[in-house]
DNA sequence: GCTCAGGGCATTTTT
DNA sequence: TGCCCTGAGC
């Protein structure tokens, strides 16, 4: 018989097999909602329904690829392949692609991304003659972005006087024509942004009701993954697509929405139940991952909540350890802590590397925990930061091979004309656009057609500068039209001198760029390879539709293997680890409470979905731990733990110290700090655990500029060593004292001074601020 | 066209 | 801090 529904519990049961209406799938954290999602699919299958007719929705290619791995295991790889299902945005591109026309896009049109749209913004703000110190590139991105996600066109835009006055406060009145020329000049490149994947579908489904039925006719089944974080735009466009039959099958859990800031709509989920009367609903509330004691603690958080759905989420398993609360001093005694934690668990209960994940709010938050990590040579991975697509080298090359297929786009003329150096300038490049636009047509249709006698006041040796770029991406259109993705791109490399240049560089970076760009090529090999075995198209204008919506999620590398995970509580949504630590959770990083941001209702609920979200990633022991004293941008923040962990029952938790003692010791030593200020209180900064300052003000003029990245200290002006010995200085929180001794080299330069009420102190002179007086 | 000092600025993130 | 942008100067 049908044996895959034997590993069923009754809940996940029934919510395979109700394939037919509306049905909505409550799924808790941990509650088996792949396996759920995937028997469904591959229950419809076995039922006979043809792949083709079911589309599949979800948010991330990586859980796509999973769910059509696990679905060809059970139903064949056949089944599998025919069926459509992908990203929101993959599927949507595609069938963009295949509709252009009535939209009067061309089929090869480019995907920008964030960065392209950002600059294309910051290029019309310049044009405008607006001042973008005002108008703030991604300030004005995200105002741009939300608009497309509601739907709201330049036109609506310019006439809504709410949206209007929103902007108006912020200073910036100008967004709307912002947003119109935006628009304007997307479409003279042949280029969509990520919003537009899913507005124009929108718009293609509103204004083309033929359109609209063609897919009608193909999709019988819809099922939806992450339904708490669909925006409005997904919402409408899902919405539309099963008008027909009401076969919508949403899986979600409204105590994960934590996506908000993006635009994702908890009401979609909530409001379910009203959109489709007729529905089902089946709730997944048996927890399989964790502990009694996590899920229990985890339930308590968002118990307060007043916008969720009722559900009873429990776990069979054993009752388990309590939750660890670990609160250190400082950033780094909690990153020494953790670390501690590590090593004590693994000598006792033998775990792997993997079996850890650090998690926190902010990225930034990752530096102290990879050093306490390097320091007991722990081996580490790291999520989030520059992502391997958005890599300069990587841009660069990707904006070749976008011209290449749409020369009509401007932001990867506009990255690749000069690069490399070929005598192209800023000016020059401001001409052609100022061309571009005032001829409403995009920069390659000028330089096309350029000769000697331009009417822009080009000169002879630029106009055949120019021409042999023109050249150049026309030899590369020739050469991709005749060999398939890996050849061409290998060719344009290679013919670019990028390679070489890349090549010749070494310095570390350049050795890595270089190797980045080996990788890509690899990347692009093994889609070609795989277009020949499968028999899809394997053009280059084909790898770059897949690669335009890829992210590094996608790229898991293998030597990634037994490490602790790090990485923010967001992205480890859908992840689970047996033993997961949620660090820095003091108040003021959580944004909900920090000062001067106003607190709504939402906000909060939000912050104690983030909360549940990161415990339920835990199968077997969590803990939470917060410094007391953090040192952020410049600034010594006294912290106190989150109010959540406050609301926390202290039954699930275990608050007593690993290292009490030692903290007492060290309590002494701040404790004057702490009592004089008040919470929150940001004070100067302190003589020790500051990497570096920026300044120093010596004699009250600057002497001294010292700025150190990673790798490089650089410095200005005079040396520090003007101090000399005898001097009288004065330092910002010592007072005056005089210098005893000089020692060292720069950037090392160490005082031995005498403080008058201080004692003797020993200085780093690129640490310390001194006037000599 | 390139380099570098100085200023300004900071969530969370997929596509 | 640390990163990105800009403008000055070469």
């Amino acid at each position: 018989m049908l044996d895959y529904l034997q590993e069923l519990n009754k809940a996940q049961h029934e919510a395979v097999i109700r394939t037919e209406g509306p049905a909505l799938i409550i799924a808790g954290a941990g509650s088996g909602k792949t396996r759920v999602l995937t028997y469904r699919i591959a229950h419809l299958l076995k039922q006979g329904v043809r792949p083709s007719t079911i589309l599949a929705l979800t948010f991330t290619n990586k859980a796509a690829r999973e769910m059509k791995e696990r679905i060809a295991a059970v139903a064949g790889e056949k089944m599998a392949r025919y069926l459509w299902m992908g990203t929101f945005h993959s599927i949507f591109a595609r069938i963009l692609r295949a509709e252009h026309e009535v939209l009067g896009y061309p089929s090869n049109y480019t995907i920008y991304d964030s960065a392209d749209s950002k600059s294309l913004i910051k290029t019309i703000i310049k044009s405008l003659g607006l001042d973008d110190k005002i108008y703030k590139p991604n300030v004005v991105a995200g105002r741009i972005s939300k608009a497309k996600n509601n739907l709201i066109v330049p036109n609506v835009y310019a006439n809504t006087s709410e949206i209007r006055l929103i902007d108006k406060n912020m200073r910036m009145p100008a967004i709307s024509e912002i947003y119109k020329e935006y628009v304007k000049r997307c479409f003279l490149s042949g280029a969509m942004d990520f919003d537009d994947l899913l507005l124009k579908t929108n718009i293609l489904f509103r204004d083309h009701p033929l359109v609209l039925e063609k897919y009608l006719e193909r999709f019988d089944y819809v099922l939806v993954d992450e339904y708490q974080d669909t925006n409005y735009a997904q919402y409408l466009i899902v919405k539309k697509l099963s008008s027909k039959n009401k076969n919508l099958c949403v899986v979600g859990d409204d105590a994960q929405s934590i996506y908000s800031f993006r635009g994702a709509r908890i009401e979609n989920i909530l409001n379910f139940k009203n959109d489709y009367p007729e529905h089902k609903i089946f709730k997944l509330e048996q927890n399989y991952r964790s502990t009694q004691t996590i899920v229990n603690a985890a339930n308590s958080i968002i118990a307060k909540n007043k916008k969720q759905i009722p559900k009873k989420v429990f776990s069979k398993k054993e009752e388990g350890n309590p939750i660890k609360v670990l609160s250190a001093l400082t950033d780094n005694e909690e990153g020494f802590l953790v670390v501690q934690e590590i090593t004590e668990t693994q000598l006792r209960d033998h775990y792997k590397h993997s079996d850890y994940a650090i998690l926190y709010r902010t990225n930034a938050q990752s530096r102290i925990f990879e050093e306490a990590l390097r320091k007991r040579n722990i081996p580490y991975k790291i999520y989030g930061g520059l992502s391997f697509y958005q890599r300069k080298e990587i841009k660069d090359l990707l904006a070749y091979f976008r011209m290449t297929i749409n020369p009509a786009d401007n932001e990867a003329l506009k990255r690749i004309i000069n690069y490399p150096a070929r005598g192209i300038g800023a000016t020059t490049l401001m001409k052609l656009e100022n061309a571009a636009i005032a001829n409403e047509s995009s920069i390659w249709s000028i330089i096309e057609n350029l000769d000697s006698a331009n009417q822009i006041g080009l000169n002879k040796g630029t106009v055949t500068k120019i021409s042999k770029f023109v050249d150049t991406i026309q030899n590369f259109q020739t050469l991709t039209k005749e060999n398939d993705a890996y050849n061409a791109s290998k060719k344009i490399a290679e013919e670019t001198g990028i390679l070489v240049e890349l090549y010749n560089d070494k310095s570390p970076e350049g050795v890595s760029r270089y190797e980045n760009i080996q990788e890509l090529l690899n990347g692009i090999q093994e889609f070609s390879i795989n277009a020949l075995e499968t028999g899809e198209p394997g053009g280059l204008e084909n790898y770059l539709e897949d690669v335009a919506l890829l992210t590094d999620q996608d790229t898991e590398k293998e030597e990634d293997r037994d490490k602790v995970t790090l990485m923010t509580v967001h992205s480890a949504k859908g992840l689970e680890f047996k033993n997961v630590f949620v660090v820095g959770m003091e108040e003021n990083l959580f944004p909900s409470q920090r000062q001067g941001e106003k607190q709504t209702l939402e906000a909060l609920e939000e912050e104690r979905r983030l909360f549940y979200v990161a415990l339920t990633r835990a199968q077997e022991n969590a803990w939470f731990t917060y410094a007391n004293q953090r040192y952020r941008w410049g600034n010594l923040d006294f912290c106190s733990p989150s109010r959540f962990l406050e609301e926390l029952d202290p039954v699930y938790l275990n608050q007593s110290n690993s290292n009490g003692l030692r903290q007492n010791e060290r309590k002494n030593s701040y404790q004057s700090e702490i009592e004089n200020h008040s919470r929150r209180m940001t004070r100067p900064k302190p003589m020790t655990g500051v990497n570096s300052v920026r300044q120093q003000n010596i004699l009250g003029k600057k002497l001294v500029s010292l700025r150190e990245s990673s790798n490089k200290a650089s410095f200005t002006g005079d040396d520090p060593s003007k101090i000399q010995p005898g001097m009288v200085v004065e330092h910002q929180r010592f007072g005056e004292g005089k210098v005893i001794n000089i020692e060292g080299e720069m950037p090392n330069i160490k005082a031995t001074i005498y403080f008058h009420g201080a004692g003797q102190k020993q200085l780093l002179l690129k640490f310390a601020k001194l006037k000599i007086k």
